[in-house]
DNA sequence: TATGAATGAGCCTTCATTCAT
DNA sequence: AATGAATGAAGGCTCATTCAT
């Protein structure tokens, strides 16, 4: 049932997802929806709910603590564009239908938060692994939220071009972050005047 | 009038808001809105096409063309950042309500593809401009892509962060991309075994 | 099952008290409940009918035949009083309830009847034996009736006031009609002109 | 509308009443009853307060304050039952609709409150202008309280009977309680041993 | 030009009622 | 005999949209 509403969700919106199509889709009839789920609120909520545990889940299923930081991101970067591929309803709901509900922002909100800090966990891991310059939580977070953003962004990049396997998506996030933080760690800070350094 | 639409759609989302409302808030009467606007759906597009419009002009208008393609980017960057401070209602509702509208993600597609397009073809000339060696036209893309992506997820923390300034959240892009595509110019690209470079 | 049907519609009345609540009460399930009455309408009837059938009982239950008609009367409307303080919930479901509802107002509507025809009977009587002018049968069902309202309207002020005995309430009602129909059988029927008799 | 709303309420009761057919009786659409009335317990609300509102207009209107309480008190019965012979429907809507619905009867009961004060007062000019013992304002607004339940039930009656004219009621009404509370005034308490007076 | 007044259509929600077990 | 599960139908309420002025 959670996965018709998700479904319809996905494609509509909150607002223009009508509980007759949800039920219909779901096979079942409307007032079962309401016995199980409550109202369209919590129908939302409890997709929206679903949807993020089964991205933290997958997330943190695919990164073993005992690897190398640098490791564990991969491993989280993959299983999230993974993820995207293979739960696009669960996704579009997340990330394109509750964004812009007021009343549901929050728990979308939440989520990222959680994969935000484990992101930062994980460079402030990696950092004190290879003896750099600590930025500072503060600092890292906002790294991790441009991350996260980079990620979500590739996503619906992903979506657009079903031909792209989701490696590839993940290997130039990677690419670009992982080497833009390294960089930073090196201390190569950007400054107004600085042009890209030219090549060896 | 648009103002008050643009307010409206911003803080309800298309469904949520109210031709009434819009209407009230714009000091006229609603079938004024229907003789100038036409619909909802055309309001809404008007909204997201003015935005779109202001904030490509806002960004294009930034970068002088004859500077050097790092300068135009950060100045370009600035100019984005400073658009969604000022323009927060516009911001929100091209990137937080319009994309879930399927009818109208197009619209908000089509303005994305073309700021990408101005950051793919920066890239394209300092790498130029630099002599390394061009990844081609479709990497350079997806990296625009990332680099969009990244700076919207940025705007968004920007919005939740009142008293960060525009120039911070600009230079930690910078930061992160410019120096990760310097990375990647130079060759230093992430492998599965690739670990963080060691602190020289 | 009746018990439960009666709480609930004296606290809901007929169209907003819910089969479920009804059958959550009575401790049985939805279709029991069907299965024994068959349907919302029937239940409700049976209610009345066997609140009726209470009714009823209880005040020719107290009226000897054998005394003479005005403490038959007198018994027959502490016995009404009594049954109001202790039915709270038939009495709710009779009078204030099934009035209203069209379907069933008919079915009170006899039971007041019955009601009625036998206090008009005593009134008959009480004249017979004390040798005044026969007003006639309709007047007397008319003078029952008044009595009968008057005894319903005391009835619901009774149950607004806990504190109040349901003596105190069949003394004041025979004090008013009683004394009121005497006067009327000695022939003193009040006229426009007429000012109340000064005292002796 | 108000006429339209009270006759649909007055014949289905609150809850049957559909505002579809209130409208539909109303000869406009369902949401100018919305824009004007708000929804329907303010409907409801609205028709129980314009019913109150000219029951006991018509009623203070009817008692010139100048004359004697006893005339006073005769006017006003002849304009209660006035008022219910021509007012069917709104007297329907208070008395018998309204007073089962938990959440308006307070409102019936206000107005009911209203009337019985007044024939309190009524009886009490009555009985100091006569030189009788007061019997209290607690018995007094008791005895006020039966009349007002008598003469609705001799209301109900006048509805059951539209060959029979108000004033028929209304002199009715004025023999039974008036020679009653006659009674009671001279002194003549009702006991359980006092028989009816035998006619001198 | 500008608007107060009006409405058709649709959605969320609930409830009496019934299967299938 | 008893019930958990299921539904058709209907009602309150709102909204985009349009006349009539």
């Amino acid at each position: 049932m959670l996965d018709a509403a998700t479904a319809v969700f996905s494609e509509r919106g909150f607002h223009a997802a009508s509980m007759d199509e949800i039920a219909e889709r779901a096979g079942i009839s409307k007032p079962m929806v309401y016995l199980y789920l409550g109202s369209k609120g919590e129908l939302f909520s409890a997709c929206i709910r679903r949807a993020g545990g089964q991205l933290t889940e997958a997330i943190s299923a695919a990164a073993d603590p005992e690897l190398p930081a640098e490791q564990q991101l991969w491993a989280a970067v993959q299983a999230f564009f993974h993820f995207v591929g293979e739960h696009r309803d669960a996704w579009a709901v997340m990330f394109r239908q509750a964004r812009g509900e007021g009343e549901f922002a929050g728990e979308v909100a939440s989520i990222r938060r959680l994969v935000i800090d484990n992101v930062a966990d994980l460079f402030a891991r990696a950092i004190r692994s290879s003896g750099a310059v600590d930025p500072g939580p503060d600092e890292l977070r906002a790294l991790a939220h441009a991350l996260v953003g980079t990620g979500e962004s590739m996503a619906e990049w992903l979506l657009d071009h079903p031909d792209e396997k989701p490696e590839t998506a993940a290997t130039r996030l990677m690419n670009v972050l992982w080497m833009g933080l390294g960089s930073l760690i090196r201390g190569e800070v950007w400054r107004t005047s600085t042009a890209v350094p030219p090549v060896r």
